[in-house]
DNA sequence: GTCTATATTCTGATAGAC
DNA sequence: GTCTATCAGAATATAGAC
C-alpha cells in the first residue's frame, strides 16, 4: 500500500490528466481526444498517461461516468420541486440544459456507440439514479391519482425520456431544421403529453397504439 | 460533354462506388469507411476514387443524401394512410424502422455532427419533403378539427419528430437501458401525445409549459 | 481512367534509460 | 514515475507512369 503523501500525489495526476481531458472535449470535441494532446495539456509525455490509465478507453469511460455524475446533480436539483407536473417542467429544462452546456459529454454518453453499452449497460449507479428521479415524478402522480387509468408509470417515464432526449439529440445536430428553442419545445411536448392533443372522443379514445400493436 | 456510353460508364463507376460504400457503412459501421476500404471493395485503387469523388467527405454527403431517399421513401408509402391518426401510427413505425434495418446510415444522417448541418441545412429537397409528410398529418387533424383549440399543427409535428427520433436513437445507443421494443414504446408515447396521460383537471388544464416559458 | 508509389501526418501503445 | 525514442500501422491525398 502505498504512503499516504504518494497515494495523494497519484490521484492529483489522475485528476489533472481527467481535467485536460475533459477540457479538450469541451472545446474540440471528443474525436479530438488523443493520448499526445491530453499528454501534452497536461505536462506530461503522452507514455506517462499509461501509467495512469490503462488506455485511452479508460480515459473516455472516466469522462462518461463524470459527466453522468453532473446530469445526476443537475436533475437531483430540479427533483426538488414538490409538484410532480411542476417537476417535469424542471427535470426536462435540467436535462436539456446539461446536453447544452456540455454538449460533446453529452454526445459521449448518449449519442456515441460503445459507452452507453459498457458503461450503462454494466451497472452504473449514477445513470439508474438519475433515471429513477424521472420515474419518482411518475410514480407521485400515479400515486396522488393523477394518471389516467391503466397508464404505467414505468413507461412513461421511458416516454419522457424519449422526449428530452429528442429534443437534447435533435438541437445539437440538426440546430439548423430546429428553429424553436429548447423551452419552447419542451412546452409544446410536456403541454402534449400530459394533456393530449386530440378533442375527446365520445365513441373513446383515439388509439394509434391498437394499430402499432397490432 | 462526353459521349452517351462513356458517360453511362463513368456513371457505373460512380454507382458501383456508392453501393460499396453503403455495404461498408452497413456492415462496419461509418468510422470503417475509408477510401482504402471503399477503393478495395469496389475494385478500384484509392487514387482513382479521386476521380469520381472530391474526397472522402464528397463520399459520405452522397450516402446521407441517399439515405435521406430512403427515409422519404419510407414514409411517403406510410403516409398513404387516410385517417391521420392511424396515418402517425404507420409514420412512426416507418420511421423507427428506418433506423433499425440501417442504423449506420441513420446515424450518419441524424446523430453524426456535419452532416445534418450541412445537407440539411442547405436545401435538402428530400428532407424537407420527408418532414413535410409528418406536418402533413397533423395540417389534416386541425383541418378536420380534431386537435384541441390552440394546437399548433407546425409544433407538433416538430414534437412527433422529437418523440420518433428520441426512439430510434436511444434504441440505437442505450438499447441495453431501454429493454421495450420500439413498437411498444412508440404506442406509449403516441398515445400519451394524443390523449395525454393526466386526468383532465377541473380547474384548467394542467401547464408545466407556462413554468418553463416563465 | 486507372495504376503504382509515395508524401505527409496522424494514431495508440511500448521499450528501456534514468 | 517520467522521460525519449520508436514501433507498427492507419489515414487522406497527390505525382507521375501508362
Amino acid at each position: 500500500m502505498p504512503s499516504a503523501p504518494r497515494a495523494r500525489r497519484k490521484e492529483d495526476a489522475r485528476a489533472r490528466i481527467l481535467d485536460e481531458a475533459r477540457r479538450i472535449v469541451l472545446e474540440q470535441g471528443f474525436e479530438a481526444l488523443t493520448m499526445r494532446r491530453i499528454a501534452e495539456a497536461a505536462g506530461y509525455s503522452a507514455a506517462a498517461l499509461y501509467l495512469h490509465f490503462a488506455n485511452r478507453d479508460a480515459i473516455a469511460r472516466a469522462l462518461g461516468e463524470g459527466g453522468m455524475r453532473s446530469l445526476l446533480a443537475a436533475l437531483t436539483e430540479a427533483a426538488a420541486v414538490p409538484d410532480p407536473v411542476a417537476r417535469l417542467g424542471a427535470l426536462a429544462l435540467a436535462y436539456v440544459g446539461f446536453a447544452r452546456s456540455d454538449p460533446e459529454t453529452y454526445r459521449l454518453i448518449f449519442m456515441e456507440q460503445g459507452f452507453a453499452a459498457s458503461a450503462l449497460g454494466g451497472k452504473d449507479e449514477a445513470g439508474a439514479a438519475a433515471f429513477q428521479l424521472l420515474a419518482g415524478a411518475f410514480q407521485d402522480l400515479h400515486r396522488a391519482g393523477r394518471l389516467k387509468p391503466g397508464q404505467d408509470p414505468a413507461a412513461l417515464a421511458l416516454t419522457f425520456w424519449i422526449l428530452v432526449h429528442g429534443t437534447a439529440s435533435l438541437k445539437l445536430t440538426c440546430s439548423a431544421f430546429l428553429s424553436p428553442s429548447e423551452e419552447d419545445l419542451l412546452a409544446t411536448a410536456l403541454d402534449a403529453l400530459l394533456n393530449g392533443v386530440l378533442e375527446p372522443d365520445p365513441t373513446g379514445p383515439n388509439s394509434p397504439g391498437r394499430s402499432i400493436r397490432r
